[in-house]
DNA sequence: CGATGCATTGATATGTTTCAATAACGGTGG
DNA sequence: CCACCGTTATTGAAACATATCAATGCATCG
């Protein structure tokens, strides 16, 4: 855990996001996705309750993944899918001699393993970056009760798709955005996936390093450092190691849509603006 | 038809993949699948004979795409897929404020639009390249054939695995690596999907342009451009405008591997090599 | 035959990486 | 407990890869 715990937290919203989500009470007498309190965001959701109860049935195992291990490897044999209960974990994409990258983080309501379908081994390779549980489901079983109850079918289907749908837009971020574009863009995830977990999303610990935000983001630990430092600067966010604040959502979203320099004396090119904004700081040197 | 009719073909394999593989007189008698000339890299793949004449009975229709016309847009509802039979498709991803970039080719065999299935809309837009034609595959029937028949179940999980790992590969492609091994891949890429049509996957007519790949790629077009030339200079390939032949396969696929200079006296740089690359073509310059 | 779209190539500007130095932090063992 | 270590983060200067701007050529098409 990389949560100062000896520090006062008055908006309760520094925390672990997935820690208290499923009362402790529950979490050893029923592991049933009926009770589950991640329902809503994971698996079952808008399935009716007895269709819950029946997956519950097939979802009966949970696996603990200490920090660091791995959940599956590139070339493990295919046999289930996984949700993330508790914890956080990155995927990570190989390519041939040496290339690898991280192809996203995942918090709780996340099924992973689906690139195992398609060859019968995973594709990818998926590790704990905290301590980490996931519910076990077997794909097997998956695919009988997903032929009994359309509506499970279809919401494979969906969640499949928005797989799909937001590698889709990883593409567009690694593709055509320039460096404050993606850190900006980051950040923006990162409070928009703590907020739909319930909360505050703009003020958060990030649980990854420099190195790991970068490899995400196609870009260099340095260059990612930078941006997080120019962004401070600029009063958009306040960042301190890995404790975030962001302070002015409509100026971080104006820059991860682009349109730089919508100011009047500001530099035009952004080398310039991150000369710009260090001086400014600083203006006894000028 | 960016193909030149007017020029001999002894090789056999730079015409248009596409034509001929379903042989001119079934094109209109026969509209099933089971008699379909791409059944096996399409949806029925893996199917017994009876299953896809069942499925046949769901893909009756065909839909006709004219060069520059689109087959779905963005936020166009979901209602069905669609197997490429005949064309050239681009899919292009839509960001925010003006931000697009191609997120991939489709040609004969491929299925689009599984991106509609997480919100009930499609969620990027699919145009023709070519005149082309595709099979409609309503989703409410093949979700109903999907539960009757498990094997068509598993093929369609396996086809959406299959997109998710492909999106992984170009997250990587876009995000590790650089202009020269982007392009090699892309050169690479191409070949192989010739290769398994059934043509010579070392001669082929490129149907985009430097635009299109570059968009593709994460590049501009004068970028891609110039390391076609560096490849066609350094003897890799040969290529005149849209014709390309791959003449050092091996060297290619170091070059997409990574790993540069493994010459003597080459330059250490990729700057200075495609300097050099193209002064040891004029040594009287020296 | 001019107009238009596409491709190539050069010169320069710009953004990102690389290399390097330093600092802050957390853990470990004397 | 504190000195020491490895890891992580920050920051600067220089090197590099790619983008941008611009000019030209070459086809195709009406």
């Amino acid at each position: 855990m990389n949560v100062p715990v000896n520090k006062r937290d008055p908006d309760n919203n520094k925390r672990d996001p997935n820690k208290g989500i499923v009362p402790e009470f529950l979490s050893h007498a029923a592991q049933h996705c009926a009770s589950c309190g991640l329902r809503e965001i994971c698996l079952p959701s808008g399935l009716m309750p007895d269709e819950q109860e029946v997956l519950a049935t097939l979802v009966d195992k949970r696996r603990r993944v200490a920090r660091g291990d791995v959940l599956f490897h590139l070339g493990d044999e295919f046999r289930s899918l996984y949700a993330v209960r508790t914890g956080f974990f990155k995927s990570i994409v190989v390519g041939g001699d040496e290339q690898s990258q991280i192809g996203g983080f995942h918090l709780s309501g996340d099924i992973l393993g689906f690139d195992g379908m398609a060859e019968g081994r995973y594709e990818s390779e998926v590790r704990a970056m905290e301590d980490s549980e996931v519910c076990v489901i077997p794909y097997d079983g998956l695919s009988d009760l997903a032929i009994r109850f359309p509506p499970l079918q279809r919401q494979l289907h969906r969640l499949m798709s928005r797989e799909i749908v937001r590698e889709r837009s990883v593409m567009l971020l690694l593709g055509s955005m320039q460096a404050d574009q993606k850190v900006a863009v980051f950040l923006l995830g990162v409070a928009e996936r703590y907020r739909r977990l319930g909360y505050s999303g703009t003020s958060f610990i990030l649980r990854m390093t420099r190195e790991e935000i970068g490899s995400y983001l196609g870009l260099k630990l340095e260059t990612v450092s930078r941006h997080l430092s120019a962004f401070d600067q600029q009063g958009l966010i306040s960042i301190d190691k890995r404790e975030v604040i962001l302070k002015d959502l409509n100026a971080l979203q104006r820059v991860a849509g682009s349109a730089i320099g919508a100011g009047s004396d500001a530099p035009a090119n952004r080398t310039e603006w991150l000369e710009f904004v260090k001086c400014s700081d600083h203006p006894e040197l000028n």
